[in-house]
DNA sequence: CATTTGTTAGGCAAAATTGCCATGTAGTTT
DNA sequence: AAACTACATGGCAATTTTGCCTAACAAATG
């Protein structure tokens, strides 16, 4: 099995590393929103949530598209849900170490 | 859809955000290998590796077992690779902001 | 043109990550 | 028990990440 460039695998999993962008992820997989109505979900500054949009999209987590005056983000991947909960199944198997998850 | 703990969920993917481990999930989805030779693969010093495998570990990635005097670590999850093809297509697509990937 | 919405860059302090070194520990061998 | 092997752990300095702020800029709209 031949790598993928290692640096865009590392890339997508830093996006994903950091609670507030699981958290935009979270919302954005209940639809598309612009980033103000991010903002007001996941509080902060509408510069910091710029940045971590930006980060996702680069790592190709999401997709954005210009309607009017918003830019709306979207999900890029269909895969990522079941991805996420392979991790929650992970993530509870954690203390148990000769347990396998799945 | 109900969080799991999202610190755990972070907790997975940081562990997943780093080349040298990521090089480990690589070595280990070949079969279940001890310290030593893990640490001869990814070159470093053994703690370093050792520190890696053991932050992989608590984040429930993979699970350990004594055997004589190795310590034999082992992928704790089966769906990580069908993870890990979904995070090429997506980092093979990050240039397009449209497509999606699957 | 003025306003709204968002991107981008720079600066900066606090926090987290990384990797090596030295030391500690558990099981094995002699 | 002493020595050795295979790991784990704590400490520490260097690097990176993070978040807020400020400000400049672009694009669509009224």
């Amino acid at each position: 099995m031949a790598l993928t460039e290692p640096k865009a695998r590392v890339a997508v999993f830093k996006a994903l590393a950091h609670p507030t962008r699981l958290e935009i992820i979270q919302i954005l997989s209940q639809g598309t929103r612009c980033v103000s109505e991010i903002e007001k979900s996941v509080g902060g500054d509408m510069s910091t949530v710029s940045k971590h949009l930006s980060l996702m999209r680069k790592a190709g987590l999401i997709g954005s598209k210009k309607g009017g005056l918003h830019m709306n983000y979207e999900i890029a991947c269909g895969c990522l849900d079941g991805f996420l909960r392979c991790v929650d199944s992970l993530a509870g198997n954690r203390v148990l170490d000769d347990q396998l998850c799945c």
